[in-house]
DNA sequence: TTTTGTATTTCTGTATACGATTATACAATG
DNA sequence: CATTGTATAATCGTATACAGAAATACAAAA
């Protein structure tokens, strides 16, 4: 079974150049250039994105089973609207998935992920002394991913990946607020400890309680 | 929030012929027509399917994104194949979704929701009464959909509906086997008492003993 | 004014065409 | 015999073409 590596942007290793294409229209519909409910006519997306109507289609197609487009036959794609419920839903759906991707993850973690762990909490701890929040909000991403590899599941990593992304676009991971930048590394200090004890039922306890954190101050 | 009706095949209301297509390619795929790691070429699968490249690329794309094809850049699509560890694996993913869909689904479930609940929980007494397995394996599909759209969560519906066609096709929701028609009933009947009783907690834990056991016996 | 019918335009769904990349076959060379 | 280089064929990625459905515009009728 081929694994994919960890990486910034691109889901596969090696991606096609429509990829891009895919990641740009994902990022413009989460950011809200495009309304919820508009339709997103092809000719207008191929002028907008300089190609033609096939890669344009092709990246619709997988915006639809991603759940970010509706396609009505002989109508065309329409962008999906999320509710506030819809957005509280979210860290409950994520929190089940994150807390079976840390028992996994202790249970099947390699050395040399265990390293790259250790290696992402030690840089955590690093800018969040220098209050540096930019580097934070790409640090913290990190460290969850670093956690989706290590549970060596694809579908659960692949889920959790594109709740990332949504979570992104949307600013719903901000760590901006009094003191957040510290709580957020005392929670993911649990976290990473549990690692180092193999402590299956810590770290699970440890992530929902992280979870349920961001949800109040709808964050990460 | 647009929200699609409760149906068989189709994930849409109004789906697009082309979507018989994807269906089609998923259930070969997932039934061993195609074996992991075969390359899947564009053009024999119009020879296959009777259609031209473009309806072809873009189910392959929504395959993609579903997980069960990988694209590899001027190479093509190839099968992706899943291990015993990943069947043991979807059992845990599901169990986290379908105990937070029977959560919600208590809370937030209509009076026409509730009713097609019960009528279709008396359909299986009836079904079991009478032994029919056929009928049963659609029966208790049914009445996991139910609960799906009784959630309210669009995301949360489409990925445990993806995970039935999964399970499915690959037969591990049988219900085949001594007495299990019958057990399978009793873990369905506390699920549904919690409906009755509007009792989240005992919904949840239904469920959970319900996920278990089918792991247990590799069914559904 | 509102509604209805029709003609025109626009857009989607599908098929086909073309350039670029990759795989294959086979001869030349060590 | 194994290996490398080249030519050919197969295949992918993208652009374009065409048929049919839907939207629009507008005139005619209530």
């Amino acid at each position: 079974m081929v694994r994919y590596q960890f990486g910034g942007e691109n889901e596969l290793s090696n991606a096609p150049m429509s990829t891009s294409l895919l990641s740009k229209l994902q990022q413009d519909i989460l950011t809200g250039k495009y309304r919820p409910g508009q339709k997103l006519t092809e000719q207008n997306l191929c002028k907008e994105y300089g190609v033609s109507r096939t890669p344009i289609r092709e990246a619709l197609r997988q915006l639809e089973t991603d759940g970010l487009v509706e396609n009505i036959l002989n109508r065309g794609c329409f962008v999906i609207g999320f509710s506030e419920q819809d957005y509280e839903d979210l860290f409950d759906l994520r929190k089940a998935y994150e807390i079976q991707a840390v028992k996994w993850a202790i249970e099947r973690i390699t050395d040399d992920e265990m390293d790259r762990l250790e290696e992402t909490f030690e840089f955590m701890e690093f800018y969040t002394m220098r209050g540096d929040l930019d580097k934070m909000l790409v640090i913290n991403a990190g460290f969850h991913q670093v956690i989706y590899e290590a549970s060596h599941n694809r579908m659960l990593r692949k889920t959790l990946m594109s709740y990332q992304t949504f979570l992104k676009y949307q600013g719903l991971n901000s760590i901006y607020g009094p003191n957040y930048l510290t709580t957020v590394l005392e929670e993911h200090r649990a976290i990473f400890k549990a690692f180092t004890d193999r402590d299956v039922k810590a770290g699970a306890e440890a992530m929902e309680r992280h979870i349920n954190r961001a949800k109040e101050r709808r964050c990460e």
